[in-house]
Parts: C-alpha cells; structure tokens; sequence
DNA sequence: AACCCACATGAATTGAATTCACCTATAAGG
DNA sequence: CCTTATAGGTGAATTCAATTCATGTGGGTT
C-alpha cells in the first residue's frame, strides 16, 4: 500500500518520541518493544539518518529526530482528532434548507419526516426566513424563494415550481354558517383576509368575477401566506390562497374552497441551488422527492 | 501494530477523496482499486459513517468526507513534507558552538576536524564573536567565554577550564636575533606586545619579577589575543599569552618561550551550557572531546 | 561481582492488506 | 433497443510486511 511512506513505521517513531522510551511505546501501540526497535530502524535506514541516540538503556532523540517528531506528532494528533470527530458524526450529509416562512410551515414540514426516512444519512436543517440568503457565502444548499425572479449571481440555478392554483378558503363553519357560500356573490357577507406577498391578490380576482362587487378595502391583512391561512382556518373570514399551502387544511377538512378548486394559476415558488453543487447526491435527492411531492399533489 | 488508528485506510481515503476516483488513488498507491475499495468500506464500517457516495461509476464525497479528507489531507501533506526534508538531512545532530575569536581561532578551528571524524554525524557550526550570546534564546549549544565569571541566569551550567600558563612568547628570530632573549633582563631590548583582554598582563608579569624594569607603557596593543600572537609570530616583539592559545605555534616553531614554559597560571575560560541540554549526546561528546583534547596538552 | 533493564538483532511466524476472479450498475455508442 | 465499456463492490485466496520469539549486548545498580 505505501510506496510513498512508511506509516506504520513513523507512528512507532512517533510514540517513542513523544515517550522517549520505545518500551513505553510499544505499550501504548500495544506491540512488542522488538518490533518498535525494528520500525524505527527502518525507518532510519530508509533515510539514512539517525533519528535516536542510543545511549545505555533510553534513547535519546537526535536533533533531526527532534524536529521531525515534532511535525509528525502534530500531523498525528490533527489526523487522531479528526478521526475522532467522525466517529461522534450520526450522519453523513447535513441538507440546509432555507424557505419562505409560509412554505417552511405549510409546506416543507409536515412532508419532511418523509424525506428523512427515505434518505435517514442526510441530516435536514430547515431555515425559514424572509431574508434572502446568500448561497455562496452562507451553509445553505437551498433556498426556496416566493415572488419575481430577482437577478441571481452567476453560478445559481433556478428551479421554477409547478403552476399553483390560487383559490378562495374558508372555515367549513363559515361556509355553512348564517351566510352561506354557494356562489362568488356570497362572499359580500364575509370579512375578507388579504395576503400581502401572495401574487393573486382579491383584486385580481374580482377582474375575473366582474359581477361581483367586493369591498376589497375592508377586511383582514397579513404580510405572510401562514397567517392569513391559520386566520381563516380559525374562522375569521374567507382567504385568497394557494391551494399548494392549504393542501394539509384542506386535506384535514379545516378549510374548505367554498367555490371549487379551480382558479388562477401562478408559479410564485423557486427552487434556487449552486450549479457547482447540484450533483451532490443530498441535493439531487431532495430536489428529486421535492418536485415529485410537487407532482403528486397535482395530480 | 494499529490498534489506535487504522492508517492505512485513512491513506487510501486521503488518496481517493483527493482525486475523486478508487482507480486513481490506486495507481498513485500502487495498488489494485480492489484495496482501495476495500481499505475504505473498512474505514467506514469502522465509524459508522458514509465517507463516498457511490453514485453509478463515481464516487462522490459525503459532507462528513469532505469535512475528514480536508483535515486529514492536511495532515498528510505535513508529513510528506517533513519526510522530504528527512530525507535531505546529512547530519542528524548540528552542534553550535560560540566561542571568543581567539580560542576560536588559536585553538578550536585546528582540532574541529578530530572532532568531526570522531562524531561524524554531527554537524559543527562555529560562532566568534566578543559578544555574549543568550543559551536560551538563542540557537547555541555551548558557549566559550573568557574573563571574569558573571553572573548567569537560571539553568546555566559553568565549567572551568585547567589552569593555563601565561608566558612571554616571540619568534625564534627574534630570540636569537641581535638581541638575543636568555634572561627576563634581555626583554629590554624588544618591544612588548600587549593583549588588552588577557587576564595577566606584562604589569603583572613584572610584580613576579622585581628586578627587571620594563615600560610598560610602551610597545603593541591589541585586544584581541590571536592579533598578539600574530604579531609575535611576525617579529614584532615579545607578546605575554596563554600556551594554550600558541600552542600549535610552539609545535609548530613559529613561536618560541625564550623564557621557559613557567609562569603565572590563570583560568579564564569557561565552558557555558544549560543544564537542561548537558546530557544530549552531541553535547556531552563535546563536553568530553574538549576537557580531553584540554587534558592531553597539559599533560 | 552478579544482576537487571532497555534496546538490538536475525529467524520464524502471523495476520492485515492485497490480489484475484467475478459481479453489478449505468452511461455511452451503435 | 441492445451492446459495450467502465468504475466500483465483494468474498476467498494469497502474500509479504509487520510482529513475535529467542537471544544478545552493554552499562548502570545493589
């Protein structure tokens, strides 16, 4: 194996220096003292140098030995306590992931167990913010990012999520309640919550209901997606949103879409990785399972 | 021999994580990729950790590799590099010996050789200077010093040389010149040459013989003793030294003692070293070769 | 003067590392 | 679509580097 150096030979070196003794380090390498003496020969041999004095019954280092023990032992004990740090390591690949608060919430965790046990050596960390991160200078492998594509550095790579549809939601006690939702009409009744950031707002959607006039000033206002979807969920009133961020609501029957599934479509979520990283396997397989969860949902 | 750290294995992981390839790291091992292989799934069985991902006919280091080849690459490069500079080393020992100019010159420089044939791994630097060097600070073994004992610091061992003998020194020429010197008396006739910094001086010399007067204010001053000597050997005068700084003049005939081999007798060497480092062997040997080679003159 | 301890040394032994032979998976190419 | 070539995986066989064993050496210690 090594034709380069003489490993072996330099780690019985090493011990006895640092012990002066090559008794000791024999102990400590659990060999025999004869097969120190012999190493160290070789490798004394190997270089022509003398690397110990021999004097009586101990050894003494030259100086040539001296230094060279000092480096080696320094390189030792980095390799040793590297080697111990991987031995204290559980898994094998750390996957930052960094998300829109609304997505990191609605979407991302209740689904993430699923990732987790389909690839039980990455381990995930979730960052939600509303700050833009920094994928060089930061540890975040991705970002998933909500609104108009901004311009990236060079070197990112920009994934852009299935179409979503954008459907008004309610509480099904709403929905059932005093006043009824059957049709667009209806929500005249309602307080209307209003999510800033969303790319459908109510008044985009009133240009597609003409008839139905709406006072699209009163009501709810929320700056995250999240909010205005708990606001509804608890019944404050009848939300515009994604049905990507509602799916587990809807699923669980805390929100219902009063006026069908169907509405405008916008792709407001991207998936933003460095081109340098997107062949590492963590990445690959997230983005993978991500866009097939994506998939599966609409279909 | 490793029951500690399996270093063969973490060599063959340095080697393919470097080159991102088992086949490489194998040729540059000169192994098969086979041992790769094998020495790397020991690596990680071992720990517990995926170090690769085997991704189809490529290996694709895990964030836990990475973080371990970076560390232990490191290592490595600082053992290569220490080994390489083993390898270029010819004495094992380097002994740095300070020692005032004229001792230096009179007496050590003549006899270095024997030394070095005698320890012919160590390798001799020779300083001269009339400064005081600090054994501590700086990269000198053993320090010759003449004059007055001073104080030392902490963890300074002092050795006194033999007696020397001081007596009045010429060229043969001059002895039996149109002057010739038999007597203390004939010195009349010769000009005096003077060494500053030795510690008999012709004022002295005169104490010890009444009868004789000299000026002493006039004639050749040095401050140096082998300038003194040199003189006296050039026919200059009568120069009053120590034999153990002519001696290899009067071996040599170049100086003579018109007056006998008696006179005053001084220590004024001292041979400087610390404690701490008396017993390395390149010292000791020294220590030893030096009040040997000191013994056999006065002998 | 006898003993002891730490290291040295050559031959014998062993077992860790390597090779061998065969297998798998996939990207490229016809 | 099928073939080919390639990089790596794996278990058994093999080898040789590392280790042990037996013995020797020398200079302190009692």
């Amino acid at each position: 194996m090594q034709h380069r150096v003489p490993l072996k030979a330099i780690q019985a070196f090493e011990a006895a220096a640092r012990l002066s003794s090559f008794a000791l380090a024999a102990e400590e390498l659990f060999v025999t003292p004869s097969a120190v003496s012999h190493q160290i020969k070789l490798l004394e041999d190997q270089f022509g140098v003398q690397l110990f004095h021999r004097v009586h019954r101990a050894v003494v280092l030259t100086d040539s030995g001296r230094r060279y023990a000092e480096e080696v032992s320094a390189a030792f004990a980095r390799i040793d306590l590297a080697t111990r740090e991987l031995g204290r390591t559980e898994k094998s690949d750390i996957l930052t992931v960094h998300a829109t608060p609304s997505f990191a919430t609605q979407w991302l965790m209740p689904r993430l167990a699923r990732f987790s046990s389909l690839n039980p050596d990455v381990d995930v960390r979730l960052n939600a913010s509303t700050d833009t991160v920094d994928l060089v200078a930061e540890t975040v492998d991705i970002d998933i990012r909500y609104g108009m594509k901004r311009l990236q550095p060079a070197g990112t790579m920009v994934l852009t999520f299935p179409p979503e549809t954008i459907v008004p939601m309610c509480s099904p006690a709403l929905m059932n309640g005093p006043h009824p939702i059957r049709t667009p009409d209806d929500l005249v009744h309602h307080t209307l919550i209003h999510s800033e950031v969303c790319l459908v707002g109510w008044r985009d959607w009133m240009r597609q209901h003409r008839k139905v006039k709406l006072d699209i000033s009163r009501g709810l206002r929320f700056d995250r997606s999240f909010m205005a979807l708990s606001a509804a969920v608890d019944g404050l009133g009848v939300c515009l949103e994604s049905l990507l961020l509602a799916q587990r609501e809807l699923e669980t029957g805390r929100l219902v879409a009063p006026l069908g599934l169907d509405g405008p479509k916008v792709q407001g979520y991207t998936f933003n990785l460095l081109k340098a990283r997107a062949e590492l396997p963590k990445i690959r397989n997230f983005q993978d399972w991500l866009f097939g969860e994506l998939e599966k949902a609409s279909a």
